[in-house]
DNA sequence: GTAGTATGTTACCGATCGGTAACATCACGA
DNA sequence: TCGTGATGTTACCGATCGGTAACATACTAC
């Protein structure tokens, strides 16, 4: 039985330091307690402590618990452009396979998802304070989704657009939705049949004209 | 300039006593404050005076606080359901307009709803504990709705009836969603127009056949 | 080694929370 | 008028919370 530790890992006296940097450990344990326990049901000790450090050093690299939260969260959505940019780039000049692709992504996503469903969507409800950083800083990010997939949709030259648009972003909004109020994580499935079918839809009347 | 006590009130020395019973008056405050504020962002303190009365009366008619909240969230419950009996009864018979008439009144109550979204939603993210008696209210209510959504898109007659009724959930579920995360209150409008135009789809087909 | 920096430890603060006990007061029917 | 049940008042409990101070220890660069 191999006992070593492991390579990211050095050993000091009794205790161990990983090779992740501090605040990123404690990001990281922060975001899975939040999302597993309700961000009003962590404290910031229990967050140091699964992040294997203790509540002095946190507060050394975050101001507060609800910078703490923003951070996370700004973290959160930093990825999700990332991915928005990814897809973009990828199907430059082909909008319909954007949204094609697009659906397939939340689709996986879903499938993969735990109970709780979406991260953001639950900080908005835990977090009603319009002044709080975080709050902010989720509805600017759900504003600019909602304007990509409008954009989206208009490029794809669906007719009605705007409802198109509004449609797909229901049902993104939903689908997440769906998986903590009745544990449906297929649900993606039927998300990337409906948008399938839009887009066969409009190449059939574009093939009429 | 009238000073009357309204009648639904009585006078007794300085105090002011309503006419509604206490347990109602409690369950009205703690609801209006747990959907203002959120549900772990109200303290029991602070219902007991909302409802004009104290902690110790609140402890005399629920045993707790997350009683409470099961017990606010059984009455929304209950009043979602009848509305469901008033839909089903007046269009027994027709499914698809039944459908219609559902959509338009989720669309209107969309309209006129606070920025903070859905109740019940936000309460299946703020109670995160599977054991919580007040979430697994919800998510059976959740799966009632959902099996209801089914059996009439399969009574409408929509081919892949299964496929038509997640889309509808799901964009009844983002709709909610969508009033808190982008304030878009009118998305409703959006959802009553999708439904109408299955439905003319399906009359369409069947009189096709 | 030594200095300086990053991290750990412990103990504490004030505030708030859910919940209870004991007792006072009110309303109302007999 | 009296008694009874419902309600109000006050004070308190233990637990937990976010946040800080003071000091000890480890790691690294020189």
């Amino acid at each position: 039985m191999q006992t070593d530790i492991p390579a990211n890992q050095k050993k000091l006296g009794k205790k161990v330091r990983s090779a992740i940097p501090v605040r990123e450990r404690i990001l990281v344990a922060a975001g899975d307690l939040f999302h597993r326990h309700g961000i009003r049901g962590v404290g910031v000790e229990a967050i140091a402590e699964a992040a294997q450090t203790n509540k002095m050093t946190l507060y050394r690299y975050f101001d507060s618990k609800d910078e703490l939260i923003a951070e996370w969260v700004r973290g959160l959505i930093a990825h999700k452009e990332e991915e928005w940019k990814d897809l973009n780039a990828k199907h430059r000049g082909d909008p319909q396979g954007q949204l094609q692709d697009w659906s397939r992504r939340v689709s996986e996503k879903l499938r993969a998802m735990e109970e709780r469903g979406s991260a953001l969507g639950n900080a908005l409800a835990e977090l009603p304070d319009p002044n709080h950083p975080a709050r902010r800083v989720i509805q600017e990010h759900k504003q600019r989704e909602h304007k990509r997939v409008v954009r989206l949709c208009k490029a794809a030259g669906f007719e009605d657009a705007a409802l198109s648009a509004n449609l797909f972003y229901m049902m993104l909004e939903g689908a997440h939705s769906c998986v903590q109020c009745i544990g449906m994580r297929q649900i993606g499935e039927h998300l990337v049949e409906v948008v399938n079918r839009m887009v066969e839809n409009s190449r059939r009347q574009r093939a009429v004209r």
